[in-house]
DNA sequence: CCCGATATATCCGTCACGGATGTATCCCGG
DNA sequence: CCGGGATACATCCGTGACGGATATATCGGG
């Protein structure tokens, strides 16, 4: 719960490290390890985060207030170490916006044709 | 000229001032002031460029080899201020690398459903 | 029991951002 | 003809994100 949910707008535009771990968090919670993992897998291996940048986005993105940690699940097997996150009300609005943005930068580019057509997979 | 033209790759992701400036110089070349107007517009006033980042940023891409400056154009009545950029090949193609990224990105959040069906207008 | 993968935390150098400030020219209205 | 706002470029510098290095510890398979 977000304190007076303030402006997303503020936030915008979000850093590539910040969109991705929000966009992790978008399917469930999840800790640490497994956001950057996930985030290595979606694209593709191009961007890996380090700890460096994913404990320190974790943090900053605490204090926005646009993630939470979330109780430990009592899943049978879970690794004490864990900690799980989620997304609030505030980091779902923006990356909700965010992600609206770059759906008009990628169609500024197809309109002035520096991008083929739509992919079809 | 870039000597050498390097790999793009290693130039990703780029920055949205460095991703908008690129975009504006798309459709032909352009001096800064120019740019920083074309961007507040096809942004719709959302993102604004200061004189910090907008020379800032063109100056490291000229660094980088992204853009370069182009002759003066003798147009009747140009502005003799004005300094005119175009972008190098190495920007064109890091420009499209970047908006494949960025493409991908909405891709998997369409997939999760955190955002709706394509903007139809 | 050993070791690579998992998992988190912190430090700190580097670099981009972006507001403030400065200077000068253009051009329109009065 | 002249005043001023918009145009145009440049530099300075504080703030903050990035991200590799380093540290520590647990998990799990062979």
């Amino acid at each position: 719960m977000s304190r007076r949910d303030p402006d997303p707008s503020s936030l915008l535009p979000l850093t590539p490290a910040v969109t991705h771990i929000l966009l992790a968090l978008a399917t469930g919670d999840a800790h640490g390890y497994a956001i950057a993992k996930e985030v290595e897998e979606l694209t593709e291996g191009q961007i890996r985060m380090g700890p460096g940048t994913l404990y320190g986005s974790i943090g900053r993105m605490i204090d926005a207030g646009l993630i939470e940690e979330s109780p430990r699940r009592p899943r049978s097997g879970d690794d004490e170490r864990r900690r799980y996150y989620r997304a609030t009300l505030l980091g779902r609005r923006a990356l909700e916006r965010e992600l609206r943005r770059l759906e008009r930068v990628v169609a500024v580019a197809r309109a002035r044709r520096v991008l083929g057509r739509p992919e079809p997979a």
